[in-house]
DNA sequence: GCACTGATTGGCAGCGCTGCCATTCTCCTC
DNA sequence: GAGGAGAATGGCAGCGCTGCCAATCAGTGC
């Protein structure tokens, strides 16, 4: 029904200039309060903006101008709640401050990064931001040949190109074994998903089980499920390390949705948590906090880190690396 | 460090054509492969493109023919899971036909919805998605007069502009009722979150209660959490609602996340589900199929409805409302 | 060898806006 | 009233690409 009326073609700045009785470059510079012109002229030029429905062309401002305000998210995923929680914390400060997101999902494939970050970089972003270190070769050298900002998130093992926030998912994996570790606990399992396409939860494995051998208690044993992480596989993955080994007292999971379904197992199976196996996660998410156990966890600050990524692209930061940090949270699964 | 090599102005098709000793516009023909030319002429095209890092322009592109291929997302918020489920759905399909997707954050604010949405249309988008009918005058009028296609998502119970997605919240909300009803609750609560700002929800929990007040048990008592959802309010909530009325025998949520939370409580309270308290959600997450009771709730097609809006869209289909249902699923929480 | 058809190719005018520069107006100052 | 400093404004050349059209080339039939 809107269809007959849509292929008037949209208004031009020219149209509003013709109508207001003055010219275009006057226009424009009312429309973006640029420069100097009286209120009269304002006034009448706003008027015209009004009345004829003018919505300027940034395509058509942009090629002219020179930055896009356009932020481009390479992300490896939507399921894993990681990536919303960034782009939240993103577009908060993007919307702020007349920046767009624009995004796509590789869905952990470094081919489809290339091919995804080379379709991105047509639209001449500000920055482009993408999760962690871990890059093709061609997709690196096209980001250095590219003249935007660079922001790696979310890792901080590995070099950056430009700008990185986030912090070390190395560290984490090792903190947590050595809370384990005081907390007693010897005979520890590892319940994770695809670690080498999630480089980052590859990293947390890799700490974790160094920190385990340097204290002299290796990992016992541990069960990797083949696809993404859910708290289903979680579920099904405790449950076939538990058929191995039965003497487990503690198991870390690659993240909280997989510890969740570790912990939901334990409570059907009425396995009492923590005295007969204890659980730790990781993200720290709040729903962990709300189980009738809440869950040991490590706090990762993940909106924090779309922000801060944010605030350093529009405010145009120099190359810099910003650790975030993370938190231990010790819940009663442990 | 590599801020000194960023200001080379990037390279453009005239340089490509230069190089590859072509016209403009046999690179542009050979680039989109379109019209035709031959293999002699496309080796050498492709050989400058790579010596040189050409990364074509879309800006121009789009400036100088027609359709940006953008699609711009205006949701009302990134914690619901929802939301990053539609774009889910749809960010595969975008992909593979070459769109992009541009996405802003109203915070479930209208006026914020009518200032990114007039920020979208400034880059001319392919289509714009929304979530529900519920806009302000002045978005309408906007949106009408883009020549834009418009989607709106995850709602049927009103009047689409073009293209809509989605199942009836109403009806959802009524189906949960007649449930609850036939499995013999009669003193039924809702515990629920901001409904004014969340109108799905408050279309849900319409249907809900005029099916109760249709079989004669009205809703007993409800609990409004003045702000978002979340598996802690939905704790709350229900610790709340009980205080007052411990009669009850089963509490509608506003969603899976208020509805764990609630679980949780009795969990960690012993009430007994289902049967001193049954617990219905809405949503159907993966998490509330791997509680030690799987949750019984509403599934509903957030993927799909994301899938099938940018289907609707790359096809350039005729206006029409799609109506792709919910499906209820019964767990052991009632 | 010549006309004829269709495949290849290059030239160039915009797309709608911004940035620069020149011009015109205003308002003071002396 | 002349001279001058700004303020206010308009004109117009691009930004990098695509679409259209004209020009050129290659292959075919006779």
């Amino acid at each position: 029904m809107t269809l007959e009326f849509r292929h008037h073609p949209a208004v031009t700045l020219a149209e509003v200039a013709e109508a207001a009785g003055v010219g275009e470059s006057t226009v424009s510079r009312v429309l973006r309060d640029h420069g100097s012109f009286s209120k009269k002229t304002r006034d009448r030029v706003m008027e015209a903006v009004e009345r004829l429905g003018y919505v300027p062309n940034r395509i058509a401002g942009t090629l002219a101008s020179a930055g896009s305000r356009l932020v481009a998210f390479v992300i490896p995923s939507l399921s894993n709640i990681v990536f919303p929680d960034v782009l939240r914390g993103a577009s908060t400060v993007l919307e702020e401050n007349q920046h767009q997101a624009v995004f796509s999902v590789t869905d952990y494939d470094p081919e489809r990064e290339e091919a995804l970050v080379a379709a991105m970089l047509a639209w001449r972003p500000t920055a482009v931001m993408l999760a962690g270190f871990e890059h093709s070769e061609r997709t690196l050298k096209m980001l250095r040949a590219s003249g935007c900002r660079v922001v790696e998130l979310l890792d901080l093992d590995g070099t950056a190109l430009d700008l990185a926030v986030g912090y070390s998912n190395r560290a984490a994996g090792r903190t947590s074994a050595e809370f384990l570790l005081k907390r007693g606990y010897r005979r520890i399992g590892y319940v994770g998903h695809d670690l080498d396409r999630d480089t980052r939860a590859g990293k947390r494995f890799a700490g974790f089980s160094e920190a385990l051998g340097a204290a002299g208690a290796p990992l016992a044993d541990r069960e990797i499920h083949a696809g993404g992480s859910s708290v289903e596989s979680g579920r099904l993955g405790l449950e076939r390390l538990l058929a191995r080994r039965r003497d487990l007292d503690a198991v870390y999971f690659s993240n909280d949705d997989m510890a969740l379904g570790g912990y939901f197992h334990c409570l059907a199976h009425g396995i009492a948590v923590p005295s007969q196996l204890a659980i730790f996660g990781y993200n720290g998410l709040d729903i962990g906090r709300v189980t009738p156990q809440p869950l040991s966890t490590i706090r990762t600050p993940r909106v924090a880190t779309g922000r801060i990524a944010a605030e350093l692209v529009v405010t145009n930061a120099p190359p810099q690396v910003v650790d975030l940090g993370f938190e231990l949270v010790e819940g009663a699964t442990t």
